[in-house]
DNA sequence: CTGTTAGCGCGTTCAC
DNA sequence: GTGAACGCGCTAACAG
């Protein structure tokens, strides 16, 4: 009988290869392959080393496309060059190895039309699901999501809003709360507030946050010694000038991430104010640079392991049980002390 | 006319479905999406019209198990959150896309089997080729990508050896040089190098080029004054602490890397002495923290943005011309002067 | 426990 | 300028 696949072999051995070499169907060393139907030891054997003698490996975009699934999972974010960003694409990287799965990276800039090109290439490439972090998905968004079927969770959120899609969130309050119970304990001078960028809602969520800590606590805040600006080092140094400007005296300041903190040490240092004899300072996000400047900066750990593990696995969790409820879980942070408080 | 076709459509549409809206063959609009032969315009309107109603878009599972490629390219680094691989990535990304292409990340942990299955994985996902970058690849390997006739790059190397196959190294001499040029120029007094650890390819290769540079100049380095050490900060405190027990007087510190200078800046600040006044110290790599500190760091920028830009050029090239002669790129490093030299 | 057969959705001969 | 038909390599009914 004629042999329709003789003559072919290009490349790389193929299934079909492997199951002449070793005398079987396709079928079978599928089977073996997949393990989805019990096959006898002595076969099994024997498809194995015509596997090993054959170097074969199986073809997955033929299995993806065959499966309408490719065994890999997309982390859609804005830049992945950005604060934690590398950190999560790690840890999401190596946890969805782990349960065989393979990660591919989406960058959006922050475009909400970037994102939903990415969103429609996603399906077309066959692709599990998605965790979109760094940023709150729109209900635009979600809707394509939903009727494209593909699994997605939204992590490393910072909103207090409600959502009715699996959610990672990010605790900020918390981490707000310990900052101004640490300083508010240490000193009793007023206690200023370093903000983020007024209108974005993670930085109001953390100025509110600082109020609202206050409060519980008993002590007073002054708008006066509230600032807003971007998250960045040179606003943070203009925050500190700032304060120094407003004319009153404050004990502490508590800064919505560490750029700013820098910026403010910076500005209150030069002028003469010693940190922290003469006022506290807490920064977030507890990036590298916090442990190697003069002094070190205490501040809030956001848990980027944490946060992509949790978001892999309420992801996998959606992919194999397409069924479950939203889910929302919340990532604890921490307070690292270091020299600044 | 039974059609074959009818009642599948679970999902998305597909070229068959675009076809019978259009009132064509499957090759016709195929042939419009491809560009690969002429289409009367009535033909292609009427596509594109079918196209766009039923949202179709093609599947780019079955175009990479047909064309036997997926436009994809891998970046293989030993971890994503390390030094200068995030920028590296991104870049790659950008100008990968410009190109038509999809960028997908793959970490090795900087371990031989892991590099060894991710290349033999790449293979198996029709890939079109791979950056191996921060590090060196050795023979095995690229034995190994050319019977998998996997065009590749080997980009941000420092090594100074000749390898046969497209290399884009980092100059890291001419950094070196700088550094030293910068400080000789400002200071009569001995130059100490804190160097990196012993054995490191990268390290040896900036600890000569610092011996040569002196000789260039004409001023004699004192061994007593070379430290060597991990790319730590805290091994930098160490060699701060080492120079100063020597007990010989210099200048100028110049460093392997950002991290060793400010741990060096933090030992030398602490025992009293001034930075730039008492003693220069330059870095190298530009991290962020550097615009940061105090006094701010001078150190030797290395671009990540053109490192991947003539990854990505060259990975190209040598995708669309296979027969391509080795290509040694080189990308220059350019100091960064700041206060602290 | 094993084999036969029919596609997954597309690109591409070969024919007209 | 257009179609019919085949197969990329694999998995999954259906059969025995």
């Amino acid at each position: 009988m004629a042999d329709a696949h003789a003559g072919r072999r290009l490349g790389r051995a193929t299934v079909y290869d492997v199951a002449r070499r070793a005398g079987v169907s396709q079928t079978t060393v599928t089977h073996v392959l997949t393990g989805k139907r019990p096959v006898s030891e002595a076969t099994r054997e024997r498809v194995y080393t015509a596997i090993s003698e054959l170097d074969f490996r199986p073809n997955e975009m033929a299995r993806a496309l065959r499966r309408q699934r490719s065994h890999s999972v997309a982390l859609v974010i804005p830049n992945i060059a950005h604060a934690i960003a590398p950190m999560f694409a790690r840890h999401a990287g190596v946890r969805l190895r782990g349960s065989g799965y393979q990660l591919t990276i989406h960058e959006t800039d922050g475009r909400g039309d970037v994102t939903r090109e990415v969103v429609e290439s996603l399906a077309s490439w066959s692709v599990d699901g998605a965790i979109f972090s760094g940023f709150t998905l729109d209900a635009d968004m979600v809707d394509l999501l939903r009727r494209r079927g593909m699994p997605f969770v939204n992590a490393g959120i910072d909103d207090d809003l409600p959502h009715d899609w699996h959610t990672v969130r990010l605790d900020q309050a918390a981490g707000i709360r310990a900052a101004v119970e640490l300083v508010a304990g240490r000193s009793e001078d007023p206690i200023a507030y370093a903000g983020g960028p007024l209108g974005s809602a993670s930085a109001e969520l953390r100025r509110s946050a600082f109020s609202l800590s206050m409060a519980d606590i008993g002590r007073h805040h002054d708008d006066e010694l509230m600032t807003s600006g971007d998250y960045t080092w040179a606003d943070g140094r203009d925050a500190g000038s700032a304060l120094l400007a407003s004319g009153r005296p404050f004990g502490a300041v508590v800064c919505a991430n560490d750029l700013i903190a820098l910026g403010v040490i910076s500005t209150l240092t030069q002028a003469g104010l010693r940190i922290p004899d003469d006022v506290l300072i807490t920064g977030f996000d507890n990036i590298e640079a916090d442990g190697m400047v003069h002094p070190s900066l205490t501040s809030v750990e956001t848990f980027p392991d944490r946060l992509a593990e949790l978001s892999v696995d309420v992801l996998l969790t959606a992919i194999t049980d397409r069924a479950t409820q939203a889910r929302a879980v919340v990532v604890e942070r921490e307070l690292v002390r270091r020299e600044s408080a």
